[in-house]
DNA sequence: GGTGAAATCTACCTAGG
DNA sequence: CCTAGGTAGATTTCACC
């Protein structure tokens, strides 16, 4: 059969909604949502894991509760784009916890990098003690967090 | 007792790390790993949940695998500042499911939105037709994500 | 920290298109 | 032959001790 499957029908798409938002309901729960019988839920929830589109399930937590005050994001130039060097910063941005997500972009920026921090001070310090001095850096710009008008929406399906 | 006790000692921090890694670990497992016994896992994870340190739990998917092959980031600009236009780019926001995320900026940028969208033409559309068009909008710049290096890490406990 | 009842998941089986 | 619905055994959770 394989992934050739891989057409999702309506109920896939709502399924794929509702455990979006809480991974925790049972099947018997989507099943009356979904009018369809809680069997037929989970042998739909194991094809959506078999087939990789739900990928994991996961706990979400309030950065403010865990002492996570500064939420920002940083974008890096390199200096040098050898390959050596990009693999040697992406090995960096591996070992920081600090730093949640990275991605390389089109346009000006090579590296952007998603960062939660406690407070500015330690802001400051992954810029100015861990990603400037790495030989391969050339210069960052950080932005901080304000306010987040939307939060980590379930993918659209 | 209240929220007092926000504090959280060593095998909380490894319990929710853990969590964030998979949410379906049940306590027997948990127990295992962290050499504790399944009912204080339990307890602890309630407290937890309880307190607002872990939020919600969730079900992440392969955007590839829904047809999202476009993620991308837009930095918004407001021509107009005033409280009733930024409402009203707010419920803009929140009405667009390809706009996952949204955030207000120190710095240049009024707003950062993170976008996933099924193809290029798809986010030329958001741009054009639905953020430029808002009266409120002055201007926008686009990063597509060409590589995502670190994904979605858990928040540093 | 441990125990037991209630609920849940999963594999297997049966029916219908 | 493929998809939907139902049932039994094992596992998990949660309130109580």
């Amino acid at each position: 059969m394989r992934n050739l499957r891989t057409m999702l029908d309506e109920i896939d798409k709502r399924l794929l909604n509702a455990l979006q938002q809480d991974a925790h309901l049972t099947a018997h729960q989507l099943a009356e949502t979904l009018n369809l019988s809680p069997s037929q839920i989970g042998r739909r929830r194991q094809k959506l894991e078999a087939d990789g589109v739900i990928r994991s399930y996961t706990a979400q937590l309030d950065p403010r509760r865990l002492g996570l005050s500064v939420q920002g994001f940083v974008q890096v130039h390199l200096g040098t784009h050898g390959p050596e060097h990009s693999r040697s910063f992406a090995r960096l941005v591996a070992t920081r916890a600090e730093i949640v997500s990275a991605w390389t972009m089109t346009g000006d920026a090579d590296y952007l990098l998603r960062v939660y921090c406690e407070d500015l001070p330690a802001l400051n310090r992954l810029i100015h003690e861990v990603l400037l001095p790495h030989k391969a850096v050339s210069r960052v710009h950080s932005q901080i967090v304000m306010d987040q008008l939307k939060r980590d929406g379930p993918l659209p399906t």
